[in-house]
DNA sequence: GTCATATAGTCCGAGTCGTGAACTAATGTG
DNA sequence: CACATTAGTTCACGACTCGGACTATATGAC
């Protein structure tokens, strides 16, 4: 029923065709030609065609013949971890990153700037981030990797490049694409940090729903604010403005106080950081999970209290949503063990006859953005290997 | 970045350039061959060959030349009227439905049996159903329409063509789908009352969004439960397990008393129409209409109250979906006059920064699942003319 | 060892379908 | 009436994938 805009042509069939190899090759490798045409069902003359363009593109590399039952070896079919390099880079309120992945998803460069970047001017910050990026840059340089593009994890809302307002670090209206594109050379994408951490959780996370990954789901992250990330099908659903997902503003008490955002009784409010510490009386969420470890009853209290509210909200998001499982990311990874009973009470409390999706806890702690940043630069790759092999090609005639 | 899953061959592509094409001209008809070829970016000897294709199967027909400014003049292509039809039905509490509808989506056959189905045996109601489908078939046979298909809305959750439950009707486990088909010889499907009036709103509604029609919104109908149907660049989004959109259980007060489905404090449970109806200390919806028109205290803050409640679900949906428009229908479409103040009110108060998407009232009435579950078989024949040919070029070798 | 069998991968002719330019058709303008 | 202008058709060409024939390389039976 998707309503198509574009004319199908023969350039697209290959494409589509590319993309598809490269997907089967990147899901299941290693694997052989003849398997890759059996489970695409395309013929084996076809794959052999679109395989060989993607070695000549450097995207997937042969490796050693691997035995079979019988008659003649397959060769293997591996992503090429040389082949393109993605950078992710992180604004965040008290720390700045960059991360270099590979192909195949691993990290080659990884690089934290703790600094609290509240109240400082944002064009020190920007310059600050080009730093990071150009050095990760040198990094992917020398190890051979040509970088495809940059991706950056705001934690606000961006559109077409720029960031229009980031409630916890207080930018509004900074074109930042076009800030780290200029300092770096490089094709420059912005994305919600929340977004990106929930992509990070699927690609990266281990979390199989049945055998099958996570591909419709809830990931929910506590960082200084509480965000979501929506993911349907595998894709960032982002809404008709970029403002879907924003878990930390769902309405959990109709009465309650007002939150920074203007509405009344947001998840943000009741369950945030400043709540939590506050009902828990201690200053850092480090003194928090010790007073959790030693059985303070303040702090259990208070991160139980986080725990129903939060249960509130992810059950209007279970109605709404039906996802297959929830993730809890940041924060509330680390107070799972306080908080997850008290969440899973409220949940089953306020949904009725629906079976509730899994509860799961992220285990990939505050580099899911960064990694999510940096793979969303790969897996573009990935999903279109025919412009990617056109701007190749534009390169070097 | 969508993962591909299925080869793309020959046949693909003309199947996907019919559909660009079949899709301009319901969307942009009458429009020449000229027009469709600048529109969709395909070349005029292309659309020619396609739109061949589709007059012989009957889905496209010229009309009489119009004058152009200059040059030679166009020959105005349409939908034909007379090429395909789709069958919708409707299984509700108090009333079965069914409505033929041409390929240009103009109703050709509308019946409405109204009688209470609560407590009734299920056989005994299907029996009914199949009555009705079968008079209007035979309705739309004698008008020359060919029936493309059935589509039946139910007021509850489906799955591959099965009724898994109706809250409101107390049906489980029912294989509607099946026995309709067997009764009508037609191809059958099962979709949620909610989501085929949501669809039947953006397609027949009226409704623009700056002069674009609706493609991201929120459809609220009121019927004796409250159903949400969530679109999504103008899809309905049914989630992982079909449960998506259950507006009618999104917690809207938390410490609030047991709902019918489970949960607590559902908005069902705060704002349906019993609760309205027992706070009004009326009996009927009639009655309460009759009530507000007379600025009776009780029935106008009972609505009020209703609102509110609605404002606070919805200011919910907007954070999390980010919808361009949400449309009050059936019950909240009647009592609108009373209700959008008390809604818009709660909504702004319960969401911040964000601009609020526009409060729209559908004009369809209770119409409007079955003529979305008409115009469900009908766009299917438009979104994918090729298996439309195949079949004929099937029947009739 | 040799031959039958099985599997992987390549090659090449055939078929499909969009492209683009040349062509025909039909109208208004000067 | 010539000419410009726009609509639609025809046809040679090229870019694909398909499918079967063919080559390559293994295992296992005898």
């Amino acid at each position: 029923m998707t309503v198509r805009t574009e004319p199908a042509q023969h350039a697209g069939m290959r494409a589509s065709n590319l993309a598809l190899v490269l997907g089967e090759v990147a899901r299941t490798s290693p694997v052989s030609r003849a398997q890759v045409a059996a489970r695409t069902g395309l013929t084996k003359s076809s794959v052999s065609g679109l395989v060989s363009d993607l070695i000549a593109a450097g995207l997937v590399q042969e490796s050693a013949p691997a035995a079979t039952e019988r008659g003649r070896p397959a060769t293997a079919l591996d992503l090429a971890p040389g082949g393109i390099a993605g950078l992710g880079l992180e604004v965040n309120v008290d720390y700045l990153a960059a991360m270099v992945t590979d192909l195949t998803g691993v990290p080659r460069y990884h690089h934290v700037l703790r600094r609290d970047n509240r109240g400082r001017e944002v064009d020190e910050v920007v310059a600050d981030l080009i730093d990071l990026a150009r050095t990760a840059a040198r990094s992917a340089a020398s190890q051979g990797l040509p970088l495809s593009g940059a991706c950056v994890a705001v934690p606000g809302l961006t559109v077409e490049g720029a960031v229009v307002r980031t409630p916890n670090l207080g930018w509004a209206r900074v074109d930042l694409a076009d800030a780290v594109g200029e300092g770096t050379g490089l094709d420059v994408e912005l994305e919600n940090e929340a977004n990106l951490a929930a992509l990070g959780e699927m690609w990266f996370g281990g979390h199989d729903h049945d055998g099958a990954p996570l591909r419709d789901f809830v990931h929910v992250s506590g960082e200084i604010g509480i965000g979501g990330g929506i993911v349907i099908d595998g894709e960032v659903f982002r809404g008709a403005h970029a403002g879907a997902g924003e878990l930390g503003h769902v309405v959990v008490a109709p009465d309650g106080p007002r939150c920074g955002c203007g509405g009344h009784g947001c998840l943000e409010r009741m369950a945030g950081q400043q709540e939590i510490l506050a009902r828990a009386q201690v200053a850092t969420m480090a003194d928090l999970t010790r007073a959790c470890e030693a059985g303070d009853q303040a702090a259990l209290d208070a991160v139980a209290s986080a725990g129903r509210h939060l249960g509130v909200a992810l059950a209007s998001v279970i109605t709404l949503l039906d996802p297959t499982a929830i993730v809890l990311g940041g924060a509330f990874a680390t107070l799972a063990p306080w908080l997850t009973g008290a969440t899973a009470a409220s949940i089953s409390h306020h949904t009725g006859a629906v079976e509730p999706p899994r509860l799961l806890v992220s285990g990939l702690g505050s580099d899911a953005a960064v990694r999510g940043a940096a793979g969303t630069v790969v897996r573009r790759v990935i999903a279109d290997p025919a412009a990617h092999l056109a701007r190749q090609a534009a390169q070097r005639p």
